[in-house]
DNA sequence: GACTCGCGATTAGGTTTCCTGATAGATAAG
DNA sequence: CTTATCTATCAGGAAACCTAATCGCGAGTC
């Protein structure tokens, strides 16, 4: 006979304990402070153990707390994945994906009408958003990044590698200044992507790795990987892209990789996705689709 | 933000869907018919669904309910897992095991002090029963099981193989008359094992692929297999037994083995217990114990 | 066929749980 | 010093929940 306390003070923990803030909790539950304070008072009172520390500069988990908390969003997150089973188990219902802008526009995008396609009564939205997203918070039911992998408490399957190449517009090729070799980098104009604060390979890297010995700081910057690409498309200068985003465009001819020096990264993009998730028919559709379809853009 | 019906109405779900009637879930939850039979009917408002079919002749759950219902099972056995890690983080525990009777005095007792001397802080919970149990009703953590394996819903790990073979007291072998080869069954009693409802091998069945020609009906029969042992032990008969639950007497030469014709059995042990348990140390310790054991029992 | 039993549905009314709104104390920033 | 932010606490009220009683239905039983 499982024994629990009551239940909306669970919730209550998960909440307060994944935002270390009982008004941040309040705000998601919807309910005032006062609320989950007394919920956790409750809580802790029926279990004779306290959750959190309420040190004076903020609150913190205790051991207890600690251990019990990814259990109970494992478990909430299942209720809710049995809930969406319940309702409506025929008509439209939607997948949201949680991706950043960048591959949004120049890979998932181009790509999704396949998707549709295959399945008519599945609606996709997408949710381009740079920052990493709270899979409890939002209502999102799959992510796309790119990263170094092993995201903690969620799946991640790796969808595909990456490399680096430069790309420019194919007249700046046999433009004045012509570009036929690295060295002649150094009478281009660089466009550079600050959208990857990781580390991700910079001209400044690039140049040094190939021997090129120039200042790699110079030129415009972008945040979004797209308008790096676009600007390059524009004719702007060369650019260091990711082969996955700039591939529409070199296959449009609207971009050219004026040598042929591709960069592997560490870095690759994952399809992550809180465990629960995968028990939705239409989530998992999607990410099969997704994996699918990286297996045939980069067959490794 | 995931949003939620009544967390009361989604346990009563579970209660009701498993039970498939709601006097027993209300049984459960210590609360009157009535109240399960509102919480449903909340639950199937908020959805806009209905889960259950009232059948006249019953109750069963509709596709989406039956859908939805693992979900729950494993949603709340998270949720006790959690609860279970909030709560007294030292001090004893206790885990819960169930077992044949016949498997607990023949394989398990025997070998639970060394449990106990690895793991002083924790009380080992025998709870032997004939029939199978349901880990949410009743407060088992983990079952072992003797069987073909492969448990809806729960994991299960193979603890070891098993083989018949036939046993008997020291004295038969040279008594009168004596024992020496399988034809010589004809004038011995058969000690029956009546515990295995699914044809785990028979004394009829021994006998015909021994190519011995001869009434296996005969003798005494127990419904449990420790009792056949000790009728063996005692000198009343030859069994069959499972090496296994043998072994001990077999080590202390309280029985022999007559001649070796073992036969092994499609049938193996398993340690079967819910995805949650695992979460809990004191449970997974066990689990743990428990293969370490059978692999020095069994080196398959 | 009448009777009983078991089971679920339903309703009114009561109890418990849960939340609000106001207030207080404590901390950090302006 | 003032303001903003955060948690704790309390009383009162709203909402959720449960009980108790009753009804309807079908399956056995005699």
């Amino acid at each position: 006979m499982r024994k629990l306390p009551p239940l909306n003070a669970l919730r209550a923990f998960e909440a307060a304990g994944r935002h270390l803030s009982f008004s941040r909790a309040a705000d998601e539950l919807a309910v005032t402070p006062g609320a989950i304070s007394q919920q956790m008072r409750i809580l802790e009172d029926w279990l004779g153990a306290p959750l959190f520390r309420r040190d004076p500069k903020g609150l913190s988990l205790t051991e207890a707390g600690q251990a019990a908390l990814p259990h109970m969003r494992e478990g909430f997150d299942r209720l809710a994945a049995g809930v969406r089973l319940m309702k409506a188990s025929d008509g439209p219902c939607r997948v949201t994906v949680s991706v950043a802008p960048s591959f949004a526009s120049k890979w998932l995008v181009p790509r999704l009408d396949r998707f549709q396609e295959k399945h008519p009564q599945l609606d996709v939205y997408v949710h381009a958003d740079m920052n990493l997203i709270d899979f409890a918070d939002d209502d999102v039911d799959v992510a796309i990044r790119f990263g170094p992998g092993g995201y903690d408490g969620l799946i991640s399957e790796r969808l595909m590698s990456e490399t680096i190449v430069p790309v420019c517009a194919p007249g700046l090729i046999n433009g004045d200044p012509p570009l036929k070799e690295p060295s002649d980098l150094k009478n281009q104009t660089l466009i550079h992507d600050d959208s990857n604060r990781d580390g991700v390979a910079t001209w400044a890297m690039w140049l040094r790795a190939a021997g090129v010995d120039c200042d790699g700081n110079r030129g415009p910057r972008f945040n979004q990987s797209s308008l790096v690409l676009e600007a390059a498309v524009a004719g702007k200068g060369v650019a260091l892209a990711r082969y996955a985003l700039a591939v529409a465009d070199l296959e449009a001819a609207r971009l050219v990789i004026p040598f042929n020096y591709e960069t592997p990264t560490d870095f690759a993009y994952w399809v992550v996705y809180p465990e629960a998730k995968a028990a939705l028919p239409e989530v998992a559709s999607f990410i099969e689709w997704l994996k699918a379809e990286a297996q045939d853009a980069d067959p490794k």
